[in-house]
This record gives C-alpha cells, sequence and structure tokens, in this order.
DNA sequence: CCGAATCCAATGGGATACTG
DNA sequence: CAGTATCCCATTGGATTCGG
C-alpha cells in the first residue's frame, strides 16, 4: 500500500459514500445537467436544449433526484404560461470544482482513450 | 454565463470527452476497481474480494473494458495455476487525482446528501 | 410551458455451470 | 486460478399520450 489512496477501503455499498455519490453522477445525465447548470439557473425545455439528446423524460427523472440529494433547487413562477426554473443549490455548487478536474482529465486524454481502443480493437482482429 | 464552466458546451455524444469518460467511469465498478487498484497491482480475485459486492462476471467485463481504454494494463505468468495481474498504466495513474478530488467531495458531502434525502422524503409524506 | 403516466424494447447484471 | 458461456429477471430509457 503505497499510492495516493493508501488506506482507502472499498465499503459495502450501504455505507459507502463513493458508491452513493456514482449512483448519482453516475449515470451520465446527472452528470451533464449540474455541469450545464454551472453557466446559470436554466428552465426546463432551455435546459432540455442544451443538454444534447437529452429525453423529456429523463431530464425530469434527472432533476427529481438532484433536487432530491440537494444539488439542485426547483422554483416555480405562477405566471402563465407557468415557469420553471432550475438551480444549482450551495452543494451543487461545490461540485463544480471536483466536476471541472475530471472534465479537464477527459478533454485532455480523449484521444489517449481512442487510441487506445483502436490498437486493442486491431489487436483483436489480427 | 459566468461560473467556472463559462462557455463549456454539451457536445453531441459523439465528440463529447466529458461522455466518452463518464461512460467508463460512470458504471459504478469501472471507477471502484480503478481506485482499488490505485492501491497497486492485484490478481482477479484479490481484486474480487476488494471491491465488495462484485460479481467474477463483472469484474471480467470491467476489467476488459479499462485494459481497451488504456487504463489498465494485464500481465499474464504461466505458471501454474496460472497468475494473472492487473495494474494501473500510466494513464490509469492520472486518473488518480481528479479520482481523488471527487471521493473526498462525495465523503464530505456524503451525510449532507442524507439529510436532503431524508427531507425531501419526509415533505412527499406529509 | 412543464411534466406525469403508460407502454415497450433494449440493456445490464446476478446466478450458475463449465473449461484450460 | 482465471476466466467463458448461458439463462433469465430487473432496470433503463425512448416514444407517445394526456393533464394543469
Amino acid at each position: 500500500m503505497n499510492g495516493p489512496f493508501a488506506g482507502t477501503v472499498v465499503l459495502p455499498a450501504e455505507q459507502c459514500p463513493v458508491r452513493d455519490v456514482l449512483d448519482r453522477l453516475g449515470d451520465a445525465w446527472s452528470f451533464l445537467v449540474v455541469l450545464r447548470l454551472t453557466a446559470g439557473p436554466h428552465r426546463f425545455n432551455a435546459l432540455r436544449r442544451a443538454v444534447d439528446g437529452i429525453s423529456q423524460r429523463m431530464l425530469t427523472v434527472t432533476l427529481r433526484s438532484l433536487e432530491r440529494d440537494g444539488l439542485v433547487s426547483r422554483q416555480v413562477f405562477p405566471t402563465t404560461p407557468p415557469q420553471v426554473e432550475y438551480t444549482l443549490t450551495e452543494m451543487g455548487w461545490s461540485l463544480a470544482e471536483p466536476m471541472r478536474v475530471l472534465t479537464h482529465w477527459a478533454s485532455a486524454n480523449h484521444d489517449r482513450i481512442r487510441a487506445a481502443r483502436g490498437a486493442y480493437d486491431a489487436e483483436r482482429d489480427a
């Protein structure tokens, strides 16, 4: 045990914070929605357009669970037609830095990953 | 647009590095396996025991895709019985810091998330 | 405009049994 | 020991339709 995670234990699912978080961020949509909300509050359909490919259903489901976890707050304006605005909570904002680090890694290594995949697949064909 | 991600665009799935990474780390097992390997090389069954709850099938599948992506290397020692050792590649190691930041956030906010869930659920019952 | 509800196809993933 | 193969059920998530 000598890595930067020396002593890190993978706990049973119930108590493991990492799993709890991954179950949320793990589904790609949650991560992308939070990421998008760091650009500012969005109304439902604006968010739908901004997150390419998400279905109405998945956006609803995703927003509900983010709201439940206290990462996103939902404010209804009783206008006609009704407006609903989604905003990051303070805790949601605190996720910004971890997310920034991860997205930076993703951008920096995307090409290497794709190259590795290509090499691996070429090997298997041979 | 004024957050730390000002200008961040969620690209269509094909070119989006974030999605590509999330499709990998997104499934909880990949993240946990990489996390565990930061403690040092593991043989198959040692890894299986260390990552609580993972099935043999999922460990195999997960390791294959991590290998394909160039994050993990697989070395076979032709002994009897055969030994197979899994190690993080350099790129795998470079994931350590982003992961550390995220796991730190997870640990720090786990209780708040659970509290938020409790409050949300209590509200709905009322 | 925002979203809930239903239907259904595809996928994920556990359990189990078998191989080099 | 380190897998592969098969079965099978549960969950995911898109499409569509309806309501406030």
